[in-house]
DNA sequence: TAAAATCCCATGTCATACCATATATTTCCA
DNA sequence: TGGAAATATATGGTATGACATGGGATTTTA
């Protein structure tokens, strides 16, 4: 498997270690690769993450003369300053840093969310609500397109 | 056979599997593949299916920008949370998850529908259902065009 | 030296890979 | 063309292993 799909809801124990799902280990190790990169979101309360493969990417993008004040360039500070590199231990755990789940109100379980590229982890009973409020925008906007429910 | 065609209604035992029509098989084998990803739908109260190639080229097609479009994003969430991979056993089905049953409101009986380059898994009753509705409305949509019944 | 972070090993549960059987379908030969 | 053997398909059951999680040992840092 390449890409990040599915959810997975997992326990953090005393420690901050959550067990990252298999099948995103799979992914991960696909690329011989065994972290994770994480970083606040900016888009949302959760944890981002990603393998490092996808952080080069976005550094290749970056335009050659930063431009301060271009909101790519600030995009790009807070990303890669918050980031960090989470290796796996020998159970396919990582330890979440505080700073990262008091930004996602992550309390005693996480919910793993993949998004293709990349995956998100979230407070499992926030992402229920952003996602049924995300459905139901979904479902007023293109009403006439939609089969009965 | 490249393309998902006729509709098989098959058994759900204990354990959640169910038999993938042997036609469909097929058409995932000739691509090589031994699973299909299925998730659950946005359009109605379905199961959605198809080969990892369709997904991954949906996948491929999100940018690298570390803030993607709000829209496109609410798909994407949509899609690729919910999405999984199901690998064939060795005579040939799945495994459907709880959530997925759950939301097309499946118990016994799973019932694939072909729909070209994709295909659903239905309760069976509810298949009825919704098909005569839409064969109603069509009906009565253009009456003008249509033969006698 | 105390505290914290990291690594390694242990365990119970659940998923799944494998084997087995019955039913339906196709093939092939009389 | 009919019928029997062979094949393919759907479904049932079991055992092994993977995975999530807990705890202790070792190393690092303040």
């Amino acid at each position: 498997m390449k890409s990040f799909i599915g959810t997975f809801e997992n326990k953090i124990d005393s420690k901050g270690r959550i067990s990252v799902p298999a099948t995103f280990r799979a992914v991960i190790n696909a690329k011989s690769l065994n972290s994770v990169i994480c970083y606040s979101s900016l888009t949302g309360p959760c944890i981002e993450g990603c393998g490092l493969d996808r952080i080069e990417k976005m550094v290749e993008a970056l335009p050659d003369q930063p431009i301060p004040g271009k909101s790519e360039d600030t995009i790009a500070h807070l990303i890669f300053s918050s980031a960090r590199e989470l290796i796996f231990d020998s159970g396919g755990r990582i330890v979440l840093p505080n700073d990262f789940t008091q930004n996602a109100n992550i309390n005693d379980y996480g919910a793993f969310v993949g998004k293709g590229k990349t995956f998100q982890i979230w407070n499992p009973k926030k992402l229920k609500e952003v996602q049924s409020r995300m459905l139901a925008s979904l479902i007023s906007e293109r009403k006439d397109r939609l089969e009965e429910r």
